[in-house]
DNA sequence: ACAATAGTGTCTTTGAGACACTATAGA
DNA sequence: TCTATAGTGTCTCAAAGACACTATTGT
């Protein structure tokens, strides 16, 4: 290997954190930048890798959406790494893209603070960056992992009846399923653990708890 | 955000090279190092991204399987991404791990020449850096993969029969799979087409080739 | 009492898997 | 003609989905 006349790269982490919004659509947390490159435009949570105190990776993510957003998600998983020479004006980068979920409510006052702006992601502005990519790519495996495992159960409060879970599934694959079948296989997996009743709009209903892990259902709900 | 007191991280990009050797045993490539760190210990194919030439880091694996094997893998996905202050002596590394498939007959010469080795996964040496932990899970993702896709026909040569596939899927899945029923599954899924006759041990049979991208079955194939 | 939602029981249909069978070669 | 492998046809059974029903609340 011959000594080299590249630089290193530039290596960031990006989060395309998404929540679920009382009207039933999917959106995402961005900020206007701070700073250029880009100063003023619309992003993605992310931020350099800290090599003093990261340990790795996702203790990037957190720690950005710590110091940003002030909370830690309820849902963080890799997702994938983009990279190129073109993506970032300051050099060749590579941002190690993750996908977080949380419940809608407990994002609201990050929103009337101002620290984030949701936006539905069928209608996203212009982002800085290639931010957009990188939103329809996690937004995608969101949608493919969610026909079979509980995932999206974490857009829910982190208690919630069937039938909540149920509509979540349903906004997030933009799939109607059968409420019987729907709850009888999500019992089956043993997804989910009794907590209490709860009141709902008529019957009150039994509300379940994620139990650990992500699971998955026998395959396919659909 | 304070400016900063941290260095720029180092970026590589590792690749799982699996193929399935004549025994039927999975088999990751692996060479010597030819400088230090761990000089002389096995390792992944790998190196630092280029910045001056890669246009992303599938350029960079592409770049570097070619530089140090001189060859194209007919199958090349990015797996995930490894990152902390210790698994490269040098520093605060991320390694943007790839897995590679290839027929195991075109390994052979590069075997010869030494080149590389070939080691059964599941028997592997110490390896340098956390190579062991990556290639664990590069499989991991190949088997989870195997399951529901086309994926491990890039372990057999362009042309195949379809007992040859499952086999290469048995092998892989390590699950036995009935003959008639995994034909007509795979079969009706699109992703083979007609080539021509070859002839096999008695009986000679129909080769296909994979209709491009990876197909994925009903769903699970056991 | 009625509307609305939670939750159950059961029938039908689909598809996975088992398996017996036919087809075509080498020995 | 026998054996080994390629490939087909069909039956069974379990699971997915449809759907009718009961249960429990608010209004």
């Amino acid at each position: 290997m011959t000594t080299a006349s590249f630089e290193r790269p530039i290596l960031t982490v990006d989060v395309v954190l998404l929540a679920l919004l009382e009207q039933g659509r999917l959106h995402v947390a961005l900020s206007p930048r701070p700073s250029d490159p880009f100063k003023g435009k619309l992003a993605l949570p992310g931020g350099f890798v800290h090599t003093d105190k990261d340990r790795n990776t996702v203790d990037s993510a957190r720690r950005i959406l710590a110091d940003k957003l002030g909370f830690a998600p309820s849902h963080l998983e890799q997702a994938f790494t983009e990279s190129g020479p073109k993506r970032d004006p300051r050099g060749w980068s590579a941002s190690v893209v993750y996908l977080a979920l949380h419940p809608a409510a407990q994002l609201a006052p990050l929103q009337a603070d101002g620290r984030v702006q949701l936006f539905d992601i069928d209608s996203l502005p212009r982002l800085a960056f290639d931010h957009l990519l990188l939103v329809e790519q996690a937004v995608k495996r969101l949608r493919a992992k969610a026909a079979y495992t509980s995932i999206a159960a974490h857009l829910l409060p982190r208690e919630f009846t069937i039938p909540q879970m149920q509509t979540a599934f349903e906004q997030v694959t933009g799939q109607q399923v059968n409420a019987a079948n729907f709850r009888r296989k999500i019992l089956e997996t043993g997804a989910l653990k009794e907590t209490r009743m709860v009141p709902a709009a008529y019957r009150p209903a039994q509300a379940y708890r994620l139990v650990e892990p992500l699971t998955d259902f026998g395959y396919n709900l659909f």
